[in-house]
RNA sequence: GGAGAGGUUCCCGAGUGGCCAAAGGGGGCAGACUGUAAAUCUGUUGGCUCAGCCUUCGAAGGUUCGAAUCCUUCUCUCUCCA
């Protein structure tokens, strides 16, 4: 029998965090953090870390598990949140997984294949390489070749998609348009999620984030990211490309001013959550709950948990 | 008061008689998403009964088969001189 797992999901700043604390001390439940950005150590106030007060004694897995130089990938965290669920069942709790990382949500409920063998770098290059003297069209037409489904949805400049399909084949044999078809076909993995999204009216969430993005500057963004500048990591890393480490570390380098660097955070955040609306309105199988900004909170935990609770005890 | 520069679609900014509903950028909106995913990529951005039509380039007139582009007047902004 597949595990039910509480999948959590939403833009940033709609409140999920808070929400799957509540949600855990009512279902006696162990959260795990669906976050790409939340999974490396030293990026607290940018990332809206949880603080411990936050967590009301819950534990929370998969946030700050890796050095901010470290490599991760989706296949890391694939493998690394089966573990988690597997030992919390163990322990005879309720997983519930919480982010805005649509991928790794993914990751966890489809049945995403990542190859046991790592990533060939080399080959990758090569195909970087090729792109830039042929050009993106080039690279295109070779996997028009091997796999005609994919490349028929992607367009020639989502160079690193074309190149990832052209990769996958020849590290498998496989096309990963048959596997997205499969995962469209059975959507069963060996976890049953029990999804809830939470959503808020555009205005209303894009206020909230500015508003949480004035405060994480009182709270000092600027100190925190000026240590990691200091500790002397790459400004290229992946996890200093996250929303409020890259555009702090810009008005560092003097490329502009601090208001400027505020701007472009709020900018890049509201356009973050509209990506991850996007991602997230396709899956039919979430529940969607409306976060109203004047509602009392409790309101909607009790709501949800109803509904959760229907689901587990009276199947 | 005098001289000059200029007012372009949400913003900035090209465009100097037809190929202009108007380049490009910004912003907005929408979408995609398998090892960087808070990343990356794409589309769209005057209106409509949408292969056509209507309204638009400060305003009003005029020239012309035809104007954002030429002429006149008005109006506003900026720079310089007084």
């Amino acid at each position: 029998m597949s595990t039910k797992v509480i999948v959590i999901v939403g833009p940033t700043g709609v409140g999920k965090s808070k929400t799957a604390v509540e949600l855990a001390l009512r279902l006696n439940g162990e959260i795990i953090s669906a976050d790409s950005m939340q999974i490396y150590k030293g990026l607290d106030i940018g990332t809206a870390k949880i603080t411990q007060q936050e967590t009301k004694g819950i534990p929370h897995h998969l946030i700050d598990i890796v050095e901010p130089d470290e490599q991760f990938s989706v296949a890391d965290f694939q493998r690394l949140a089966i573990g988690t669920i597997r030992e919390i069942e163990a322990r005879n709790k309720r997983p519930i997984l919480v982010g805005g990382t649509g991928l790794y949500v993914s990751a966890l409920i489809d049945p995403y294949k990542f190859q046991e063998l790592p990533v060939n770098e080399e080959r990758r290059e090569e195909l970087h390489q090729l792109a830039q003297t042929k050009g993106n069209n080039f690279v295109h037409n070779l996997l028009q070749n091997i796999d005609p489904q994919l490349a028929e949805k992607l367009h020639p400049n989502d160079i690193r998609r074309v190149i990832r399909g052209i990769e996958y084949f020849e590290a498998t044999g496989e096309k990963i348009s048959q596997n997205n078809f499969e995962i469209k076909k059975d959507k069963n993995t060996e976890f049953d999620p029990i999804m809830i999204g939470l959503t808020m009216d555009r205005q209303s969430l894009y206020q909230r984030i500015e508003q949480r993005i004035d405060k994480m500057i009182e709270q000092g963004l600027v100190e925190e990211v000026r240590k990691l500048v200091e500790a002397g990591y790459n400004l290229e890393l992946v996890s200093l490309q996250g929303l409020g480490y890259k555009e702090i570390i810009g008005y560092l380098k003097q490329d502009y001013s601090l208001a400027e660097a505020i701007r472009l955070l709020k900018r890049n955040t509201r356009r973050f959550a509209k990506r991850q609306f996007t991602w997230f309105k396709r899956d039919e199988r979430i529940k969607w709950y409306e976060v109203k900004p004047s509602q009392n909170e409790d309101e909607i935990v009790q709501e949800i948990y109803y509904f959760i609770a229907g689901l587990l005890f009276l199947s």
